[in-house]
DNA sequence: CTGTTAGCGCATTCAA
DNA sequence: TTGAATGCGCTAACAG
């Protein structure tokens, strides 16, 4: 609770040299008053108030993470680890820089723009954004902005982005769907946002496919429901249609297990009924029996560089590459019919 | 970037009226005026600076969200989906009520301290913070303060605090286990934290233990390594041992999924080899094969609670009970072996 | 109903 | 080497 003016008063000296001693200026102050000063600071346990802060230097050191997201009903995107590796990462690397988080899961792009204003936020680190609101919050925040897993439709401004290969990715899983002597498959995606990787992941399996001379109908791509419930229900419509598909490729690890999981429970054989891939080769993968064929990507590394490129854009600093896309690579397990014999 | 000085000038108002506009004070406010200056506010798109509320009001609106942790080396406490389970909760909570969550996963309470005073916190909530640190913050802040899964060693202070009924989970694991005919298990203890819940639960079992005259040495309490290498080592060195214990009591679903995968990929046949249990009754109790026996608790509902009995203190309203225990539920699944036959 | 003003805590400029 | 004064944006008390 202590001010720079009551330690100055204590001291016996101006706030001006309260000050300077904070800030290290020690050729402003002697060692004598800079000790005595020190020592009061230290004892009272100072700490400046971040409100006068902002409002003399007009910046906060916070960073805004904006998970952009509906909120759900009764689950979180948290609980995707994928989400919540990436949080980890970068709560970390926030808190290494001497900067402060501010966390906010939204899908109202203005409710971004008033928190970056109203909170002087130095930097904005944005997941999963369409490509049209990006846009938007561009034109509308002047502070540094990088995202993550965004695709942008625009070329009027110069994104910052840490993402990933999709493409590639789905093209791996189709090359691999295709290779086991599948013929047709059905992509499961998490995220209703058109713009985003899943349908990127989806245009890799369709060029895959393409190349092999196969088909794959743009009405195989199916967002998955938001909720636990409805995916139930979904889940159950494919086993009552007994799988017109004869692999089932999910944009996420997560749901990849969920489904598998729903399956084993109903008495269907995964693969010898159905084959599951998934992506992001998390803990999820690895713990179901049947393992999961999966996509690697290294999410703590996306949060990483995602805070490291921010770091550079508030330094001012070079930033040699604006969109950074992480590599994938085909992790085979077991999860996948041979479709061969 | 408009203030509410630019605004009165566009308006040809003064401030106040601005301000009184803006805190719907229409009794004060023409309804000309305030339709005129309504108009220009939204055109702004004003948002109020943040720095001065603090310094003005000396509250910020800002929930500080302490997990009390280390940081650990390539790896979250968030990747366990209970912590994100929680986290999620409570973002969603506090953004309903109007207020701002800044995140730290940190083990240095001075840091804490300094945190809240800086930001001018309005409350806090702590998790997992040992007894005699919780008694060392509730002496240094003096904002409302709600406590997650902390057990407290001083009747100094009103600790406000969602817990759990840590030993009647406990005593129901040790219960079935005794009742399917074990006698001896060793407890795996997520965290080194001496004082939480994780003792708690060991003592549950002991004390069932003693009630059916069998012996549960305190040796048998075994807190795991914060990091998955020197799980993995652990594991081995217990696969080596050929388990000395007929049971494994994991403190969390997590690690009990992790140690069960491990078993399985080294060829131990779980629960026929050795039998292990789960806390927390999430999705990777549920995604292993064999499923894990577990007790049930509601993570999301512990973080909204917390941040309802914070809002209470905010709003001096009167809480009923400052210490909700939420119940436990033994969920019996298949990886538990029936050793009476 | 509307305007003026002081002061919150700090950094910064200028003066001593 | 130190001190005094100013202003950041806002609220609230007071004056008109």
């Amino acid at each position: 609770m202590s001010t720079i003016k009551d330690i100055a008063k204590k001291a016996g000296v101006s706030p001006t040299t309260v000050a300077n001693v904070l800030h290290g200026k020690t050729n402003k102050v002697s060692p004598a008053t800079s000790k005595k000063v020190q020592a009061i600071i230290d004892s009272e346990n100072y700490a400046p108030n971040m409100g006068a802060m902002i409002l003399v230097r007009n910046n906060s050191r916070i960073i805004g993470v904006i998970m952009f997201m509906k909120p759900r009903q009764g689950e979180s995107v948290l609980e995707d680890p994928f989400s919540s590796a990436i949080l980890g990462a970068m709560e970390q690397e926030i808190r290494m820089n001497g900067y402060y988080m501010m966390l906010c899961i939204t899908s109202d792009e203005n409710e971004v723009v008033r928190l970056s204003k109203a909170w002087k936020m130095e930097g904005l680190i944005l997941v999963w954004v369409p490509g049209t609101i990006c846009r938007i919050i561009n034109q509308s925040i002047d502070t540094p902005l990088v995202y993550i897993d965004c695709y942008f439709t625009d070329e009027d401004h110069l994104y910052h982005n840490i993402g990933l290969q999709d493409r590639e990715g789905g093209q791996e899983i189709a090359r691999y769907l295709v290779a086991m002597g599948h013929r047709s498959l059905m992509f499961l995606a998490n995220n209703v946002n058109v713009l985003g990787g899943d349908p990127q992941r989806f245009f890799g399996c369709q060029e895959v496919f393409l190349e092999h001379g196969l088909q794959l109908e743009d009405s195989s791509f199916c967002p998955l429901p938001d909720n636990r419930k409805d995916r139930s229900r979904f889940y159950r419509t494919l086993v009552e249609q007994n799988f017109p598909y004869t692999a089932l490729v999910f944009s996420s690890d997560y749901l990849a297990a969920e489904a598998l999981t729903y399956f084993k429970e109903h008495g269907i054989e995964v693969p010898d009924q159905i084959s599951i891939t998934g992506f992001d080769d998390n803990m999820y993968s690895r713990l179901v029996t049947p393992r999961i064929t999966t996509i690697h990507q290294d999410s703590r590394e996306k949060g990483r560089l995602a805070i490291c490129m921010l770091m550079k854009l508030l330094h001012n600093e070079e930033v040699e590459n604006p969109n950074i896309l992480l590599p994938v690579k085909l992790v085979i397990r077991e999860s996948v019919k041979d479709l061969r014999s």
